[in-house]
DNA sequence: CTTGATATATATCATATATCGTATTTGACA
DNA sequence: TGTCAAATACGATATATGATATATATCAAG
């Protein structure tokens, strides 16, 4: 019943893309993304860079890392976080484009 | 710290658009927001499309219309829904295109 | 090798918020 | 009134959140 291939594919998938979104859908994992987009970045500097306490922090990039958002690599005493795949930097682009500062209202045009 | 201009605002934005994202973070109501990509359908069509209760997707569908996402119209018994705003269109496709059928898993190269 | 310091992770618990099933209600119309 | 479409109300259960406390890992002195 629905026109376009992708989004048959979507619904096939939307348990897991809604699973995504839900571990976007807070703030602070959202920054979390957010800040990862840019690069590389150890807890400390996402802890400086995010607000709230240190243990909700890691439990936060925990919940991303065990569903495979992100990746961390352990250099001495910090552990560094990076996106771990390419759908998600996606993901965080097309709501940058979509809520970013050039992103007027624009009221749906009834067709 | 963050590098594009778009971030900065997503971030200032964060609060807003997690909102978004815990709207599209549950498998029915994401795929309301499918169906509604391709245009405006009735309550009984997302009922047809749309695995669960009728009283559960009303109760979705009313907490997207407070949120903005989408608006209804009624025509005599039924009642029709449409997208909202663009930007959630955006943010739909987006999801397609990350998550379609030839999107693949590309793990992100490290830099 | 013990001690201390720093960075990160895990545990626990009270509270808030979400979800789902079921029942009831409202709106439109024949 | 009866019926179909949709909305709302309610209550039980589940899951998320934030605060606080504790644990682990790594390193540097001493």
């Amino acid at each position: 019943m629905t026109a376009r291939p992708e989004m048959q594919d979507l619904e096939a998938r939307a348990e897991e893309v809604s699973g995504l979104l839900k571990l976007l859908s807070h703030k602070n994992r959202l920054l979390i993304a957010c800040e990862l987009r840019d690069g590389e970045a150890s807890v400390s500097a996402l802890e400086a860079a995010i607000s709230g306490a240190q243990s909700n922090l890691s439990r936060d990039l925990a919940r991303m890392r065990e569903e495979g958002l992100v990746v961390a690599r352990r250099q001495s005493k910090s552990v560094y976080y990076r996106l771990a795949d390419d759908r998600l930097a996606r993901v965080v682009d097309a709501l940058c484009a979509a809520f970013g500062p050039e992103a007027k209202q624009k009221k749906r045009s009834r067709k």
